[in-house]
DNA sequence: GTTGCGCCTTGACTTAAGTCAAACTTCAAT
DNA sequence: ATTGAAGTTTGACTTAAGTCAAGGCGCAAC
């Protein structure tokens, strides 16, 4: 397929002109990736940013221990990387492939010489970057106020990971992976799924979550309940 | 004193053209703040942002128990909320003085407009939401995969808040304020102060910390070490 | 199918850090 | 200097969540 028209249909890229478009397929790079891969590692230098095609990439802090926080985990038309290409030289975080997955690299002096000439592509970055910052604020929240289980909570009412019915949730990662969006470890999501579950707020599956009291799951979320 | 020449002195407009800063000072408005008053609070519609001239500001977020987690503490020269003007409507955190303060207040639109004629701006302003999004990361590391010592010797390796002695820390907020930026309560923090005194890895007075062991200090915060 | 390897669950135990309550210190304002 | 409020410290207690270890489940490969 055609690469202008792949950037064209990217959220990043809204709003740009047919040839603006051509300017930035100019300077892309397709790269695939099977399972498992590194991108790149906490500490690399940066020489680009990535925008995902299709397939999935978390992001994510390690301690020396192993434990595994992810910071966040990317789908098809979201950018990753960016922030290392406008603050410093090298990634704050590591970034790994969750399944087969193909991605548009974007080389860094390339791409600041085009954001220079295009105001509404910096007003687009602008926004995507205001974005994440509020997704990470809204993770130290998380983790400094809630409990796992209210975590969790406001995972499955805002993840938007839902199909058709808006009661159920695809989760699309493991239980394992999940954990380490939540900031704990499997063994602590294995029992609140449990606990939820035999308070009726949830019904789990393997792959889905279906929601049971969705007021219930509000009230963990915010503080105002806790399981018995 | 003149506006033109206070802007021309901002960070996040070094490099621009006298005239530049002539149509930013057309925009700016100067506000003046008392101890301990808020500014905007989480869920606030925004309608600018706002750059410290003089004094202290804490961004932060409330749980409903009253737990404080500070997200960060600006100073002079240092501009905040300015995420919310190109996400968002509304403010995902808020905002309050710590001491006496002036400001400068940026309206919404006007810096907008501003900003998409000014290449060398918009690459300031993503210099810098960069390098908020990069400190924000690694709160959520020390948040999840450090213990609270950990957090507070990483705290005083790279806070940067020495005087003339390297050795030496200013706190510069009360150890109450400092407890809600390291996710922490007071109690806690007071318990961790008195052992790694008494471990001889710091020297605590009111307002100072004294760093008797760096390498100690540093080996607790990768989480090679623990306090005994 | 059967084998094997991740993924997931469960139980028993440990522990870091929070809660509650009381007392002491500091400091700014009268 | 006196007062009072805020900041800080300490002790006793509770608890959420992590660790360790064992066993079960499920899917993919042979």
């Amino acid at each position: 397929m055609n690469i202008t028209s792949i950037i064209a249909a990217i959220p990043l890229f809204e709003g740009l002109t047919q040839q603006q478009c051509e300017s930035l397929g100019a300077i892309a790079v397709r790269r695939n990736y099977s399972r498992q891969q590194s991108l790149f590692s906490e500490g690399d230098e940066s020489n680009g940013f990535y925008i995902i095609l299709t397939g999935k990439v978390k992001i994510f802090k390690l301690s020396p221990e192993g434990k595994e926080q992810i910071l966040h985990i990317m789908g098809p038309g979201e950018p990753f990387g960016e922030a290392a290409v406008f603050a410093g030289e090298h990634f704050p975080a590591s970034a790994r492939t969750l399944a087969e997955s193909k991605v548009l690299f974007f080389p860094r002096l390339s791409f600041v010489a085009l954001i220079t000439k295009n105001p509404s592509l910096s007003l687009n970055m602008l926004a995507f970057l205001s974005r994440r910052l509020r997704r990470l604020t809204s993770l130290v929240e998380d983790l400094s106020l809630k409990e796992v289980p209210g975590r969790f909570a406001a995972y499955l009412l805002y993840s938007g990971k839902h199909k058709n019915d808006p009661d159920v949730i695809e989760l699309g990662i493991s239980k394992n992976q999940l954990a380490g969006l939540l900031g704990t470890i499997p063994e602590t999501l294995s029992r609140i799924l449990k606990r939820m579950s035999q308070e009726k707020f949830i019904k789990a599956g393997v792959r889905h979550i279906q929601i049971l009291d969705r007021e219930g799951l509000r009230e963990l979320s915010e503080g105002r309940r806790r399981l018995s």
